[in-house]
DNA sequence: ACCTCATATCAAAATATTTAGATATGTTAT
DNA sequence: ATAACATATCTAAATATTTTGATATGAGGT
């Protein structure tokens, strides 16, 4: 099994590359198949296919067959789970106590 | 010069990482020093120094000097930054054509 | 069935990140 | 000034991610 923390290292894993900024750029024009994006990047077939197998995995991102293409669109699901995800791991927890350390 | 994806890539780093989310966990209690991180962390001196700067340099993370000391903690406005960065990254820009393509 | 095209997977090489140990820097106390 | 301590930096090794080219899979057309 997956710590909690793997899990959620995954999810934000989609927005720690280059490659993959671009590619939600992209996206954000509105879903495209995976032929437009690979004429827009500097990406081979198997490298683009490995970006989008892990924006796929984080949730950002969906794809939707059709016949032998593959389209790709943010998901809106996903990237409000991830900015939530965001936000709570950077909020106070209210509840761990203060250490008191390393004074004088 | 650095690219507005490298820039924002370096934001996100702080969360891709198992190790650097468990002591976001920790600062989610309250500021801490690197003293206490250390011995609640299976990391070792140097180890923890480099994730703290990638921390630090994110803006997620703040750190504050006190003698031969160093206390961090999450600086609400850096995380505040990341979470309205995500939206943007994730949410349709209203510009964009819709490309057809792909079409039989 | 066979061919073609779009995408996925695999394996190896290239590159980047992370870890660990040694040393450097900067602060406090004596 | 010297010693003791906390943290940072450096270097090399360990590990993980990314790229590339070759091959596999799966759909559509003939």
């Amino acid at each position: 099994m997956e710590t909690k923390y793997e899990e959620h290292a995954k999810i934000f894993k989609a927005f720690c590359d280059e490659k993959r900024l671009r590619i939600l750029e992209l996206l954000r024009g509105g879903e495209k198949c995976a032929c437009v994006l690979l004429e827009q990047l500097d990406l081979g077939q198997s490298g683009l296919s490995y970006h989008m197998k892990i924006l796929v995995e984080s949730g950002v991102v969906e794809s939707r067959q059709e016949g032998k293409w593959t389209h790709y669109k943010i998901s809106q699901q996903g990237s409000d789970y991830a900015g939530i995800l965001l936000k709570e791991l950077t909020t106070p927890d209210g509840v761990t106590e203060e250490i008191d350390c390393c004074k004088k």
